[in-house]
DNA sequence: TGTCTATATTCCTTTACGGGTATATTGTTG
DNA sequence: CAACAATATACCCGTAAAGGAATATAGACA
């Protein structure tokens, strides 16, 4: 895997905030736009971008597509997902999408397949 | 330091390279010319971007610019030129340009200031 | 002061990105 | 099959990035 095609997926914000909750667990996209507060065809072109690239897996539940990290990564994106976690820790804004997400996962209970799994970290 | 914008930074080759190069000693524009056996212009107008977006420092010596990793570097950089390392130890390109590097630090005897400081790893 | 060396900047062109609006697709359910 | 829900795609626009060619700058030195 390309090193700069990872920095490339990783320059834009909302493509980190992306990556970021899916070190939490997968999501669907109506998720990402609740937690992102962001259009739905923003968050659906850099969820196609970065599948493109292979930084994302997609999975059809029904009308929702989950999105997840690579259930197999190769050692220079596993290396940066880590980083990146490391680094968004004291980050205002990836805090609270997080606290989002926890709230998410207490009140939804749409789509089945969700929260099923928790990967990364 | 946004972390955004240090991605930006990482997500072009040359720029990597050169951020690579920069983990093992300060060097200026010619060495990265002959390392990476790119033009002076494309060479110079990177290390503008860097220098723009604080991810490296310059300093004059005679008539070369020597430039470096910053000596003070917030967590989040740190952390990602760490990861920069280790994601390059396997590359081909990065490897070839340390060896390249290690050569010049062998037969080059200016500008004076160079190769005095090591830093980052 | 003129010349040389090392480096920076300007100008130009092409291409990719980012975001918005509108529309299409696919699966679900009545 | 119609209507709906979730998501994707096409099209358009403005902007930033990347690279090349030519030119400018700044210090060293004769």
């Amino acid at each position: 895997m390309d090193l700069v095609q990872i920095y490339q997926c990783f320059c834009n914000r909302t493509r980190l905030r992306i990556l970021h909750l899916l070190g939490q667990s997968p999501l669907c996209v109506c998720h990402f736009q609740t937690i992102l507060g962001e259009p739905q065809v923003k968050i659906s072109k850099h969820l196609a971008y970065l599948r493109e690239r292979n930084l994302v897996e997609v999975e059809r539940e029904q009308n929702w597509m989950i999105y997840s990290l690579p259930k197999k990564r190769a050692p220079e994106l596993e290396r940066n997902l880590k980083c990146l976690q490391d680094c968004t820790q004291s980050d205002r804004i990836f805090a609270r999408d997080l606290k989002k997400l926890v709230l998410l996962r207490k009140n939804c209970c749409e789509p089945g397949a969700l929260f099923r799994k928790t990967q990364a970290r």
